[in-house]
DNA sequence: AGCGTGATCTTT
DNA sequence: AAGATCACGCTG
């Protein structure tokens, strides 16, 4: 399947959200070797409007990399020990930017498992920690794009309008009520937040 | 249900 | 300079 270009990622970040789910992502590590997963969940952050939103009040040292072009890598570390991957949307300077949450392990399960420390597939990419900790992403990957060698993602068919769960989002204190969060419905490998 | 772990942001 | 918070995951 083709990669996906440009336009692709300049909507807006909550359809963004929705497209994204089924598409496949892609690292390739030295060695061609390829880590692949198909994203089962996501959440939309928009900018100003987005109290949960790194970006809300504006452009700060860590957050500067979701002001730049839609298609663009934002990676923050977080509770002392988590990788969290973004995929910058809308267009350069909007600052929105979608989380992906939970993807199903495709290529290099055998390197995913040792990285995670378990076998158990629902369990190797079922939460964004897990994911970036699974693919081998971490700070390093910040502000790189999808357009490149090492990482980018391929096309699939859209996915039929019922198979699209939404909720609110996970793990915020702040604009809790919105619903923001995109999975495929009754997909065994999205987080352990809210089911339905 | 409780806590580790460290960067970042807010408040003094 | 100090304190609070955190887009989480693991043990128990």
């Amino acid at each position: 399947m083709e990669r996906l270009e440009k336009q692709f990622y300049e909507q807006p970040t909550l359809e963004l959200a929705e497209q994204l789910l089924g598409k496949i992502f892609v690292h390739i590590l030295p060695g061609n070797i390829r880590l692949t997963g198909r994203i089962v969940e996501t959440e939309a952050y928009l900018s100003h409007q987005d109290e949960a939103s790194h970006a809300w009040r504006g452009r700060t040292t860590r957050n500067q990399i979701m002001f730049r072009k839609p298609g663009t890598i934002y990676i923050y570390f977080t509770y002392g020990c988590h990788y969290m991957l973004n995929i910058v949307s809308e267009p350069e300077h909007c600052a929105g930017a979608v989380l992906v949450r939970a993807m199903e392990p495709l290529e290099g399960l055998l390197f995913m498992q040792e990285q995670r420390g378990t076998s158990v597939m629902t369990n190797l990419m079922s939460g964004p920690g897990k994911l970036a900790r699974a693919l081998a992403i971490d700070g390093n990957c910040n502000g790189q794009d999808l357009f490149g060698k090492e990482f980018f993602l391929e096309n699939a068919p859209p996915l039929p309008k019922e198979m699209i769960a939404t909720s609110t989002r996970v793990g915020i204190s702040k604009s809790r009520e919105l619903p923001w969060r995109k999975f495929i419905r009754n997909n065994p490998h999205v987080s352990k937040g809210k089911v339905t």
